[in-house]
DNA sequence: AAATTAAGTTTCCTATAGGAAACTTTTATG
DNA sequence: CATAAAAGTTTCCTATAGGAAACTTAATTT
């Protein structure tokens, strides 16, 4: 059955999602695998487990073999029984993630990224989901004028001076001066700006998490 | 057979659940609340949710009022419908964490910490809670033979050649040169080691995502 | 303010989830 | 191998989730 009998009419619906009557199509999580992973892994037998989550063993047979979909409460119950996070239920149990990679990028030939402010090389660019993203920044700019706006985005900044000297405006400190050898580690979304005050061009190292 | 022969008894480990009979008492998340907060951030009406969850709008209505309680099956079509990760669906919407905070450590400031074979300056020490961990490390060591085994730990490490020349080590790949202005990315669960190969001391920067 | 439209809620029904117990399969024991 | 015990599955029934449509409420227009 199923019958998804179509609203009628709405013809201007043209997200064109499931033309053809067909379903959305959810890449499925097997969400009965994860549990019945979880459950013998801690050597549970449904009894146990039935005893832990408050839930019938038959349920959870039912959960393992995929014959039923649990609903959000009973998986809350499945959570605390089995003393996991929800999350873990549907993040695969992925002990599968990489975790043999290495990149290594020698000195100037990183991956160029220009903008009227700086002068970026990418470094480790072979490699991609990665946790931090490392970069060597010419600073050119030489005023804060130059920036519209606050420079902001998700996760932290780490920032370390190469060469010359720096000024570090942030939206809730006053600016302060860097020089070669000094750091500063800041919260990414705040605004952010770095102009030079050197002769020479500045140089930076910058590490963004993500 | 795990049997340990410990039939019932059992007193060293036993978690101490519910005894008294009353059900495991799960911290509840509201799920509706979260649903509904998503949907209308998005402005989105019940009726566009439904065209793209394929969900009947009554059916999102009672679930936004804690009515009824989700299949897993529908928990999925929301996340897919309304693009979103699943695991968004039970964390808090928590934008309540820190964003402004800032850290600078001037040249040689941080603070030290000694191995035998490295010499850390960790800096951004007066943060907490970080998502990397920055430090600036001084190469004692000259020979792969002074590290008693690989050193491994979770996350990923960025390194970068400030001075001097080193040989950094790893357990998947063939040792490697660097020099100054070189950089290298890696998997920190991977076995690695680093020692220095140039006649004055090597210094680098290393960070490390947490 | 009545009429219109759009949003959200409730009703009613069918499909299905969850629980108790019977049943089947597997593992241990004489 | 027979038997007992334990682990897992299926059955059957009740409670409840999900869908279509009726209904109610809120926002617009006339």
């Amino acid at each position: 059955m199923k019958n998804k009998n179509e609203t009628d009419s709405a013809p201007s619906m043209n997200i064109v999602r499931n033309e053809g009557g067909n379903e959305p199509k959810v890449k499925t999580v097997h969400i009965g695998q994860q549990v019945k992973a979880i459950r013998t892994q801690n050597k549970f037998t449904l009894e146990e487990a039935s005893r832990r989550t408050g839930l019938a063993k038959s349920t959870l047979s039912k959960i393992e073999n995929e014959q039923i979909s649990p609903t959000f409460m009973v998986l809350q119950k499945l959570a605390a029984g089995l003393e996991i996070d929800l999350p873990q239920l549907f993040t695969q149990p992925s002990k599968v993630q990489a975790s043999g990679r290495r990149d290594i990028t020698k000195a100037n030939t990183g991956k160029a990224h220009l903008t009227p402010t700086y002068e970026h090389e990418l470094l480790a660019t072979e490699l991609s989901n990665k946790k931090m993203l490392p970069y060597k920044t010419c600073i050119r700019s030489r005023s804060f004028d130059e920036y519209g706006d606050w420079i902001r985005h998700e996760g932290e900044d780490f920032l370390f001076v190469l060469e010359g000297d720096i000024q570090l405006f942030t939206e809730f400190y006053e600016p302060v001066l860097l020089s070669k050898g000094d750091s500063a580690y800041y919260d990414a979304t705040m605004g952010h700006a770095v102009i030079s005050i050197s002769e020479q061009d500045a140089h930076i190292l910058w590490v963004t998490s993500t």
